[in-house]
Formats: C-alpha cells, sequence, structure tokens
DNA sequence: TATTGTTATACTCTATAACTATA
DNA sequence: TATAGTTATAGAGTATAACAATA
C-alpha cells in the first residue's frame, strides 16, 4: 500500500503509544482482568476482592487498614469489601484484643475452601494467559520486572 | 524471626498474589498512572486524554468510533473525550466527505504543538520509570511481551 | 436494517472529609 | 493529638440502551 493511501485504509497506526510502557501495561491488564472476570462471573467476586482474601490468609490477624495498606487502597474501601466477604462468610471480623479500635481479619472455614478453588481457577487463568510466553523463565522474568516497576 | 512470630510483626506476605501476573500488572499500571497524571497536571489531560491525541496525530481523518475501538473503549466514551479536546484547540471535528453521519478528527496547529511538548514529557517519564530496568533492549522485550498479553 | 454520534443513565472504583471511639 | 473503622459524598471511568440522522 502507498504512504498515500495511508489516512484512507481502516488499520491503525499506535505510533508513540506502541513504544509507551505505561499504554502497554493498561492494555495488558485490561486484557486479564476482562477474562478474570469472566472467569469469576460464578463466584460473585471482582479481582480486587480475590486480592483481599489472598492477602487476609496469606496474614490472618491483620487490621482492615493493613490490608488496605498492602494493596495500595484507601482504608475506606475496604469496609464495603470486608462486609460483602463477611456476607459471603468467606472471611471474618475478630475484634482485635490489643486495639479496641480495630478489627483482626481472619478466614472461615468456608472462606479457606473457596479460596482453594478460587486459586485454582486463578491460575489456571493465569497459566492460560501466559501460555503465549516461550517458557517458565520468561513468566518469572516479567514477574520481577513488573515488580521492579511497581516501586 | 520465628515463624510463630509471623502474624505479629508488621511486614505483609504477598503469597499467591505475588506470583499472579495480574495482579503484578495492576500494581505496576497503577504506579505508571499515578505519577503520570503528576507529570501532566499541568497540562490538563488525563492518560486516557493524551491516548486519544496519540491516535488521532498518527492517524487523522479517522472517525470517533475508529478511534475508540483502537483504544478499546465505547463509543460513547469519546464524545466527552473529543469535546474536552475541541474546547483545548487540541484537535478538530470535521464533517466526514464520505458519510454524512460522521466526523473525521485532526489536529489542530496548537494541537500539533500540544502534541510535541506532551510526548516529551511521556518519554522522558518513561525513561525515568524504566530506568530500573537493566539496558533498552529489557526495555524492548517488555514491550513486545506486554504486546502478546494484550490480544 | 445497520451504523454514527449523541444523550441519559447507571454502576464500579477511588479518593476526601468528617465523625466516633478509642489510643 | 493521633489512629481505626465508618459514613457520606463526589469524581473518574466505563458500559448499556435508546434516539435521530444517515447509510
Amino acid at each position: 500500500m502507498s504512504p498515500e493511501n495511508k489516512d484512507a485504509d481502516n488499520t491503525i497506526d499506535y505510533g508513540l503509544l506502541d513504544k509507551v510502557v505505561g499504554y502497554r501495561l493498561r492494555r495488558a491488564q485490561m486484557n486479564f482482568f476482562a477474562t478474570f472476570s469472566d472467569v469469576f462471573s460464578d463466584l460473585g467476586i471482582s479481582p480486587g476482592l480475590f486480592a483481599v482474601i489472598a492477602l487476609v490468609e496469606s496474614n490472618p490477624g491483620r487490621t482492615q487498614t493493613a490490608i488496605a495498606q498492602a494493596l495500595g487502597n484507601d482504608r475506606s474501601a475496604m469496609v464495603a469489601a470486608v462486609d460483602k466477604l463477611e456476607n459471603m462468610k468467606i472471611i471474618e471480623r475478630r475484634p482485635s484484643k490489643s486495639d479496641r479500635r480495630s478489627y483482626a481479619l481472619y478466614m472461615t472455614q468456608t472462606g479457606n475452601d473457596f479460596f482453594k478453588t478460587a486459586s485454582k481457577r486463578v491460575m489456571d487463568h493465569e497459566k492460560e494467559m501466559t501460555s503465549r510466553l516461550k517458557d517458565e523463565k520468561e513468566v518469572a522474568w516479567l514477574l520481577e520486572t513488573l515488580r521492579t516497576l511497581s516501586d
């Protein structure tokens, strides 16, 4: 195709955008979250809620604020999240023994079962998405690179 | 530290989450967008608006719907975006010659100047963020990997 | 019948400020 | 004074449905 016809065809030149890590990060994340939401629609949780569950599972007894900070969220956003997960019997608030202002968050037995099911689903989803990459070493490299860019 | 004290300290174990590409993508993107927004606060545009400008610059004459589709957005969301960029005299709507239902989008001269300034700012931001990586080859590899994960 | 731009609408996510009870 | 949880609220961002004009 001649350059003169460039404006008239229906292909798009992403130009600068294609070289911008910030933009490519966004597109990759959009794709992950869209398919993630499909995979999880029957379980009734979003990617954000799964993150809360995963952190409580690995860190039982932490306060809402501690979990929020670890996820980079505001503590006010945790209220509705914990309310929902408590209604689903996945996690529970227990009064902190050392500080009567705060609650400690724990998994329920139902929550442990749910987490087992959900994390298997997450890892299957991960495997499917990263199957386009060369090998496990490349996935590990990507994870390390993304961690480096997150600080 | 002994494992028994794990619950009591203030470090967080990210557990499974640290191995999940979807989560690490989100954290990296949050970091990029937060600093991007700082860098761009004086120019009055968001990352999303910059993407629209960049695409119009590389593809003058496209319709709103074509730009929206290329960005993965709904066309209804383009109305406010184009309204704003037109008010800022950055891009302009011109009646399409071949289809009276649609507008073709073009850069203004002001828009070209703006884009030059803005894209320099974006690339500086990119350079600062990716300076933590080993070299340019690693950045290129990351971009290619992210593209692979976006389809 | 289908598509473009548009409007209205709603829903999620996120952030801010203020309140209370504790520390 | 400062902090934890909460509430109310407001602002993005995003998606859906419907409409008029046009294809």
